[in-house]
RNA sequence: GGGCUUGUAGCUCAGGUGGUUAGAGCGCUACACUGAUAAUGUAGAGGUCCGUGGUUCGAGUCCACGCAGGCCCA
């Protein structure tokens, strides 16, 4: 069609769209333009977590970078230069799992010879460098398919010399201000290999097997004191014991503590030894008395003759309770040492508190012993209690147990002696007279009166999968950041973060903080950041910052004279790499690297690789190789205004850039912060590959498009909760929004283009506009408003909430379809300019709106809105619309909700009756009782008229005196005043008579009873007209009089007939402005009457130049069914 | 075991500060409209608001204890 100007649609494939969107996009660079033209604007700053790139991207990254885009082409929008910078997370356990997976090797055979299967560490690393960055392709397809706007041509990548030396540099600053130390945790260990296993070796299936161990219930005698006077009632010099249970007793000698639940009740018991058979006193968690004492030994007092009758034969051992208390008030009690090898350097030998101590087994009170155990070890350094550990010969503090599981010379009775019996040959087993080490100290412990209990208990222990032996929980080397000298600066400043949903900076990430532990670094691994300490035999240690300090080093130590040969020749290899340029950070090549130390001595790199979650933390300052390079840089993106990931990373990304900022910079290391939940299938069953019920992306995509299925995700769920991912809702998001809205446009196009309308503009002062008009525009100020502040606090799925209902339930249902008429009828009129200014500025409007979260279709939207020939646009590079309070009128729309209330009200009226809307009826009536209703009705009256085809809406109020009125009582009101009377008062004014009520109009107030009401205190409303159709809610009412006069009911008969000869013109194809002339044949007195006597009304409504009643059509008439009317006619186009 | 979180119609979700008739969309049923028409409109059916106790004149809403799902941590 020449001459056209806004495009017209047939039919639309929504993926079709996406991709023509997304060619013009690139063809005119629109992405690098939105952050172009915003130069010199402040600037909005936005991190992106680094997704790692060894997998394929799935349905949830759609939705996690959904959320990123939004914002930051909200931001963009309102004018913010944003910075995208994209990212890939490279190192880990992950990847590593993957290379090992793809090789079929194991982490044994790292290292090894290639003739024994192994792989050289540099081979090894060279194939995570390739795997790692193998999916790559398929994420920036993602990334562009699905609308994600990042810059993937300068991504940072962690394995990058400049980043990794980055992160150097910030480890060397915490080490400078002594925030990085070395010190141990308690991990699974195994003692047989030598080696430290990680969570994942622990998780092999086998790992956890049924054993039978010596258990003990050991008996701590509780030291007289203040603190624990209350459990020495009569006498100081009674026996109390502490009972404990173990199923490790060769962890007995290092026990340094024992812990109690707060909340727990626990009781004294008096009872007799069964091994020693002498009176004691033992304190156990009340409800597992039975699992330690016979209910047959029960006795009521502790005075009871049955202690003295007891003798050693006995099976029945005599017991009673002789007090009660929680668990907190053991906290402080000291007891003696149970065995006393080694003395510690503090004080120990306390109750403690633990949240982990349960009454599900043993006595309710955990023997802790810091150096074995990972919560004893927490809850010790909590409490400020020491290890029990020795000095070896280095003079350095280690533990009672060696690395060989044996104990050391200290524990005089049991030195050299391995603590688990499997650690022994099979032969030294087979011996009659061996004895495992936990047997001899349970032999031991009963003789002296400290073992209440002894017995054998089978339960599952986790064995190392390479040497099928037990494992220790042993404390190993690790280094740390001293995360809790910072504790409160961290807790301080995430106050001040802006965390969406808050719960999860207030709960999940505030309780994290409250309960820091300090951040273990140490990896045992070979594909990551290589921690940068160099240390010597005697332990003199250097901490480098960056690859030149590393230089200077080695130099040094190549002329020092202190290596050998070998490595010297290393270092010379090394240097001449840095040299060249073509050098790696990574393991083996740091590993060959040699400093020497102040007093001369070869120091080693420590062979730790770093937590990869320092190098995601990191990237603030490591994207930008600071402070090596692009200082100015850093210093206008630090800290981020906004990042969004998964609620997952709360303890891991969330956690490690807040800890660099803050321990660093002081600083918060962001701003805001969305947390996502996740995307689960449909039945809300988590999505996995493996399950088969994981969501393709690239599918989805193809088939829905990027718009509908980000609508979707954003507005079906906020995105902090849960989204049960369902394709269906898809579809009916494309349907409901995106076809609504593009049939919007097409009517909108069908008529602009055969008036050759062109928006130009606003010509038609909005004050001179129709009503209806005003009143959308209204509207769409106030979502303006709505949609900015939802944006504003991070809440997009409200914001596109907003839209939707606009967009079909003001726009599309009520301003569009009570507009129609004005666009089809007649010449360009100024009414007629005036609805097409205010539908285009509507929809012009909603496409910028709704551009963040849907940009493919917004700019499709907005483009065709600009019209046809117009090539250098986009909806992205726009201004975002700032709403015009002044047009906001309040009043028109509360009137316009009366309207579409009394509408609603009498089609359900007429539909009671069959009476249907093309018959016209005389009037309806609507009782108010406030003149504030009524002006705002009769405002919309005509509204109203056309709307439901009546002739009038009239209205009664109380000087009618036909109105019966209905009181109700005001809950609300009447509470505060009357209370527990409530039941009362209802009552009493439900009951109410008319005169009464009357006087309380009147007077403001009546005195009914006893109560004193006020008029506020009622309700008042009409739900009846006697002898009228009444239908009402929500406290409105309407009344329809159903008479259909003759007149009417020609009315009615002459609308019909439109409706026929409209149906014949669209059956023949006929042109919307084409003339006809119809003949009708005279067949039916009433029928005649109708048309003749609408003739005016009907020749207008279907184009006709002539409408003749004939007495023959000479049978080339075309006959049609009307109700009880048989038309013949005949229908010619001029 | 702990922290956080969710539970409202067949499905997906709304329901400031407690107020007596708990809403929407989809789906379903029926009807209307037929110049937005592979559209559209209207109406109807459909609910022990997870359970049990408690506070209150009054609880979907507040409190306690549970149950079930989810995430993270032990």
């Amino acid at each position: 069609m020449p001459g056209v100007k806004y495009q017209q649609y047939e039919s639309l494939d929504y993926a079709q769209i996406a991709a023509e969107v997304l060619t013009y996009w690139n063809q005119n660079q629109v992405f690098e333009q939105s952050v172009a033209i915003r130069d010199g604007q402040p600037t909005f700053t936005f991190y992106e977590g680094p997704p790692s790139a060894n997998g394929t991207p799935g349905i949830h990254h759609v939705m996690a970078r959904t959320i990123k885009d939004i914002f930051c082409r909200y931001k963009t929008l309102q004018g913010f230069q944003v910075e995208r910078k994209g990212g890939w997370d490279t190192h880990g356990l992950p990847i590593e799992l993957q290379v090992e997976k793809e090789l079929g090797i194991t982490k044994d055979h790292i290292g090894k010879p290639e003739s024994e299967g192994g792989i050289s560490v540099e081979d090894y690393n060279r194939k995570c460098r390739e795997t790692v960055m193998r999916f790559t392709d398929q994420w920036n397809d993602l990334t562009q398919k699905m609308g994600y706007w990042v810059d993937l041509d300068n991504p940072y990548v962690t394995y990058k010399n400049e980043y990794i030396e980055s992160v150097w540099y910030l480890l060397k600053q915490l080490y400078d201000k002594n925030l990085l130390y070395k010190g141990y945790t308690i991990q699974p260990y195994s003692p047989k290999a030598g080696t430290g296993l990680s969570s994942h070796e622990l998780n092999m299936p086998g790992t956890y097997k049924d054993v039978r161990d010596t258990t003990i219930v050991a008996q701590f005698k509780v030291k007289p004191s203040g603190k624990s006077g209350f459990l020495f009632f009569d006498s100081a010099d009674a026996d109390i014991y502490i009972l404990a249970w173990t199923t490790t007793p060769w962890t007995l000698p290092a026990n340094s503590a024992l812990t109690v639940g707060a909340n727990i009740d626990y009781v004294m018991v008096k009872t007799i030894n069964p091994y020693t058979h002498v009176v004691v006193h033992v304190v156990m968690a009340k409800n597992l008395v039975g699992r330690w004492l016979n209910e047959k030994g029960k006795v009521d007092s502790r005075n009871s003759p049955a202690f003295d009758a007891y003798l050693p034969t006995d099976k029945i051992t005599p017991w009673t309770i002789v007090s009660e208390f929680k668990g907190q008030h053991l906290e402080g009690i000291e007891y003696e040492q149970l065995m006393p090898y080694v003395q510690p350097d503090k004080p120990a030998f306390r109750v403690i508190l633990g949240d982990f101590v349960t009454t599900e087994d043993g006595t309710g009170i955990v023997h802790t012993s810091p150096t074995f155990g990972a919560d004893d070890f927490r809850v010790a350094q909590a409490a400020g209690i020491p290890p029990i550990m020795v000095k070896d010969e280095t003079g350095k503090d280690v533990p009672i147990v060696d690395k060989h599981g044996q104990f050391v010379d200290e524990i005089t009775d049991y030195a050299g002696r391995y603590v688990k019996e499997e650690y022994y040959s099979d032969e030294e087993r087979e011996d009659p007279d061996f004895k495992p080490t936990d047997v001899l100290i349970a032999i031991k412990l009963k003789e002296e009166n400290k073992a209440f209990r002894v017995e054998k208990y089978e339960h599952p222990y986790p064995h190392c999968w390479r040497t099928d032996k037990p494992i220790l929980y042993y404390p190993l080397d690790s280094w740390f950041i001293r995360t809790t000298a910072k504790k409160d600066r961290l807790v301080e400043l995430n106050k001040t973060i802006n965390w969406q949903p808050e719960s999860t900076g207030t709960g999940r990430f505030g309780n994290w903080l409250e309960n820091l532990v300090d951040w273990n670094l140490s990896r045992s691994r070979f594909w990551g950041t290589p921690l940068p300490i160099w240390r010597s035999e005697t332990g003199e240690e250097v901490c480098i910052g960056s690859v030149d300090d590393m230089k200077k080093h080695v130099a040094k130590a190549q002329e020092s004279g202190k290596l050998t040969a070998e490595q010297q020749a290393k270092n010379g290899e090394f240097l001449q790499k840095l040299a060249s340029g073509d050098y790696d950070l990574h393991r083996p090549y740091v590993d060959e690297v040699y400093f020497v130390s102040e007093s001369g001595q070869v120091m080693q790199r420590e062979s730790d690789l770093i937590d990869v979650w320092f190098d995601s933390g990191a990237m603030p300052y490591a994207q930008w190789h600071y402070p090596f390079e692009n200082q100015d840089i850093f210093k206008k993106a630090f800290p981020a205004d906004f990042i969004s990931e998964g609620v997952d990373q709360t303890r891991g990304w969330f956690f490690t850039l807040h800890a660099i900022g803050v321990m660093l910079f002081d600083s918060v290391a962001f701003k805001n912060v969305v947390s996502t939940g996740l995307v689960l299938d449909k039945n809300g069953n988590k999505m996995s590959k493996r399950l088969g019920n994981a969501v393709d992306p690239f599918a989805t995509l193809a088939k829905y498009g990027p718009d509908a299925t980000r609508w979707y995700m954003i507005t079906n769920a906020e995105p902090w909760d849960n989204l049960k991912f369902n394709t269906d809702g898809i579809g009916e998001v494309q349907r409901k929004l995106f076809g609504t809205l593009s049939n919007t446009y097409n009517f909108f196009a069908l008529y602009a283009n055969l008036d050759k309308f062109s928006f130009a503009g606003r010509t038609v002062p909005v004050a001179q506009r129709p009503e209806l008009d005003r009143w959308i525009l209204s509207k769409l100020q106030s979502l303006v408003l709505e949609v900015e502040e939802q944006f504003d606090s991070y809440n997009p799925t409200k914001a596109g909430r907003a839209v939707q209902d606009f967009v079909n339930d003001q726009l599309s249902n009520w301003y569009v379809r009570l507009s129609r008429r004005r666009f089809w009828q007649g010449e360009l009129t100024t009414d007629k300019q005036a609805a097409y200014e205010t539908l285009h500025e509507c929809l012009t409007t909603v496409s910028q709106l709704m551009s963040p979260i849907a940009p493919f279709y917004a700019d499709w939207l907005y483009r065709n809105l600009t019209g046809i020939g117009t090539n250098d646009a986009s909806v992205h590079l726009t201004n975002f619309p700032v709403a015009n309070q002044n047009l906001i009128d309040t009043e028109l729309e509360r009137s316009m909700e009366l309207a579409q209330q009394v509408s609603s009200l009498v089609h359900s009226l007429r539909k009671g009756h069959k009476l249907k809307v093309r018959q016209p009826l005389s009037r309806v009536l609507v009782p108010v009782l406030n003149t504030d209703t009524r002006r705002q009705i009769e405002h919309v009256s005509p509204i109203i008229m056309s709307e439901v085809n009546v002739k009038a809406v009239e209205f009664v109020d109380d000087a009618s005196g036909i109105l019966k009125k209905k009181v109700k009582p005001n809950f609300k009101a009447l509470g505060p005043k009357f209370g527990k009377q409530m039941k009362d008062v209802a009552a009493v004014i439900t009951a109410m008579t008319p005169e009464q009520l009357k006087q309380l109009e009147e007077a403001n107030s009546l005195q009914l009873g006893a109560y004193d009401l006020q008029l506020a205190d009622v309700e008042i409303l009409t739900e009846d007209i006697p002898g009228w159709l009444v239908a009402s809610e929500g406290g409105l009412t309407v009344a329809l009089d159903v008479n259909v006069t003759d007149e009417l009911r020609g009315e009615g008969i002459a609308r019909d007939f439109v409706n026929r000869v409209q149906n014949l013109r669209k059956d023949r194809d006929f042109s919307v402005t084409d003339k006809i002339r119809i003949e009708l044949e005279r067949n039916d007195e009433t029928l005649a009457t109708a048309i003749e006597s609408n003739q005016e009304y009907i020749r207008q409504e279907v184009q006709a130049v002539s409408l003749d009643l004939v007495s023959d059509l000479n049978g080339s008439a075309v006959e049609i069914e009307m109700d009880e009317f048989q038309l013949r006619l005949k229908v010619d186009r001029v």
